[in-house]
This record gives C-alpha cells, structure tokens and sequence, in this order.
DNA sequence: GGAAATTGTTAAGATTTTGTTAAGATTTAT
DNA sequence: ATAAATCTTAACAAAATCTTAACAATTTCC
C-alpha cells in the first residue's frame, strides 16, 4: 500500500484529496504546513508527495528543492506558466492546477508510483541483457544461470548505469533483516558475477568505485 | 544531446516544435504519420517521444500501448479528462492540451529527460564538471578518477566557489575520527588534486589562501 | 635582506580496501 | 532425509589510497 503525504493548508481540500486516495487504497499522511512537512519528512519516507505551494511559514517551493528522493505532484492555484516552470525546473515531477479533475489527479499518481522502466522485462547494456522473468543473463547471447542476489545486484547496477551504487545500498538488497551487514559477502557475490560474465566476454562491466560502492563501467 | 521523436501529422505544429526542441538543443527525429513512427521506433531509440493522438493510420493510443521503454509525452487537442486519463494509464508519461506554452512544454520535457535520482547533481566551474552520481571529475571532458577524499575536499571547495575554506574544515571532511588532524596529509591530497586537473589544463582553480585554508580561483 | 613560518612536491612505507579462492554453514529442492 | 544449490565466513593476495617524512619553494614579518 503506498504511502502518500498531502500537503494543504485548505482543510477542505484537505480533507477532499485524503478522502479520495483513501477510497483508491493509498494510505494517507498530512501535513498542513511546510513546517510540519518537513518534520514528517524526516521521520518518514513516503512514495510521493502532493504539495501545495501557497503555505504557512515554509512555502512548497522551498520543500521542493529539499526534497530529492521522492516524486512530487505540485497542486496550485498558481496558473502562470512562469510558476509552473519554475517548479519542473527546481524538481516537481508533474503540476496540477487547482480546481483539478479527480480522475486526472489518481491517473497523474499512478504515473508518477508506476516504475519507470515499464516493461521492466529486459535489462540491457551493450553486451549484456538482464531477464527479469527467467532470472536469468545473456552475455552476447550466452545464457547465465544467476543466483537470487546475483541478480539483485545487477539488477540495481544496471538500472542506473551511470550512477555509483553504494556498499550499504547494494548491502540492504542483499540482506533484508541482517543489520550486521558483511561487505565480505557481498564482495564475493560481485566477484562471482564478474567470473560468470567473464566466461563469455573479455570486458569487466562492474566497476569498483573505491571506498563508495559499485558502478556499470562507462 | 538528447535524442526526441516529433509524431505530429499538423505540417506547422511539426515545424514549430522541431524548431523550438533544437534552439533548446535536442535532436529531432520526425514522423508524419503513426505507421511512420513505428517504423523509426524499430530502428532506432530515442529518449523521448512527443505524440500527437489523432493521426493517420496507427493512432497514437496505439502507439502508447506498444511502446515501452521510452517516456511518452502526449500533446492533444483532446481536452476532456477522459481522454488524459487513458492516455495517462495506458503508458503516457505526461498529457499537455494544445495550445500549449512552449516554455511549459520544454520544462516537462526536461522532467521526463533527468534522471529519475534528483540528487545527482553536477557541480560546474569553468572547465571542472564534479560528476556527482558517476563521483568522477571531468576536466574539458576528460574524465578522472578522484580519490575519495581528493572527491570529498574538490567538492568542498566546488560547493562554495567564492569562499575560502579552512584548513580545519577541510580536516573534518578527510578525517571523521582522526582529532589530532594532519595538515600535512591535507596538503599532499590538495598536491594530488592539482596534478590531476593539471594533466588536462594549464589553468590552476585551487588558490592557497595563506594561513587559512584554500579557494577556488577567480 | 634574512629568519621563521607556511606551503608545495615527491617518494617510500603503512594502512585500508578490494579480489579471489575454498571450505563450512545454510537454504532450497527432490 | 538427502542432495544440490546458494550463501557466508575466513584467509590470503593484490591493489589503491593515505600518511609520513624529507626537502624545496614561497610568503610574511622584522
């Protein structure tokens, strides 16, 4: 069930998005100022953020350049293209102007929970492909058997293939309860993969990143 | 530079977007028709798709539905909910009613373009580009590793380039632990670091600010 | 100008992190 | 329950990074 804050400072509308996103079974958290906002933000993580701008003390704006981890719909009563722009720009993911259809809004949230590879089936870079189904890789067309976590890693790797993944990171996906987390362990998984990718092709895909994490080379 | 599909059967809508994406330097690709379209979309993958809905031939409903690894963003003449909504659901990304704003255009074009982690950021100075989420540097874009603390006090001084940051400052990000500090260690990193963006520039950006700390030049 | 303090460079040794292997422990499937 | 697969642990080798120390260059101040 994903969690969404609501971010108003109007009770009536307020209490108006809180009943519809619970009636389309998301659990709700509110915030009616951007003070408050932060201070959940903190505690917690939510899945997305519907933020107004127009707020008591803090205003939206300001909550949109600290937040960076989750999507935010920006619903305004602000029409100019000027505001709009600003907030795309500054990090909100969508902009809705108030008075809004329902429809639109719930459609506008499933977009912005839904994952963004939307086929999620294959995986791919340059001489790899990553089956989610089968669990399995092709390295030029060789077929890879890989182990649960194996596929874990990679599958976080190459989703961001630009982007360091860190130690911890790789570590939570690896170990859901253990909060005694072993680098050693995961030090061996990687090194297994890179032997099992090695078998088909000369390249080494992963690249250490010393003393962060990992990383899909080039 | 960013790769974007025009699907727009309208000669002079066509036109106008090819010529606004390109002074907003993109590279336009353009389909006149839905057939047209899927024939590229073979071919080829872009970053981005902008799709007009009522079309010859294959609709851009159609289109939406096979699509699935590229974002989508709709722009329609179609103003009722009922159309944004199933868009939307069907695998859009984003729904914009013509006529539209071009600069609200361009700016939810760049929501769809950035990486979906908005942390990464890149920290700019003249010919440095601090890469954040890859944790490299490019100087005059050749890329060089960093070590972790050679990162850590480049990205110090990069956050603040009018500033100087002290020695001690400087210490504290190098060494968590450590409280009996080592200038001398700083200064071989500080060394290192010059010697590094040395190879690709004769320009020297880190300036000793005596008995202080260090700089950013100019 | 010259002494004292600070900064810059270099290279070697110490330290930390990473890579690999294999054996034992654990989980999963049969 | 047994066998196979997978994961963890431990040990060691290899690599990258950091610190130390020595000395040169620079700046400040008298």
């Amino acid at each position: 069930m994903k969690k969404i804050l609501i971010v108003e400072d109007d009770i009536s509308i307020h209490n108006a998005l809180e009943e519809l996103l619970q009636k389309a079974n998301y659990k709700t958290y509110n915030a009616y100022s951007g003070t408050e906002a932060m201070l959940l933000l903190e505690k917690e993580k939510y899945d997305l953020i519907l933020l107004d701008l127009m707020l008591p003390a803090i205003s939206g704006e300001k909550i949109i350049e600290v937040v960076k981890d989750t999507p935010i719909i920006v619903l305004s009563a602000k029409i100019s293209s000027e505001d709009k722009v600003n907030c795309l720009l500054s990090g909100a993911d969508d902009y809705i102007t108030k008075p809004f259809d329902n429809k639109e809004l719930l459609a506008r949230i499933e977009v912005q929970l839904r994952p963004k590879n939307k086929s999620s089936r294959i995986l791919r870079f340059k001489e790899l492909e990553l089956l989610n189904d089968s669990h399995t890789l092709l390295v030029c067309d060789n077929k890879i058997n890989l182990t649960k976590t194996e596929y874990a890693i990679l599958k976080q790797l190459l989703l961001n293939p630009t982007q360091v993944i860190t130690k911890n990171k790789l570590l939570d996906l690896i170990s859901i309860d253990t909060d005694d987390c072993d680098e050693n362990s995961l030090r061996v998984h990687i090194s297994n993969l890179r032997k099992k990718i090695r078998t088909y092709t000369k390249t080494d895909y992963i690249e250490s990143i010393w003393g962060i994490g990992f990383k899909i080379k080039e």
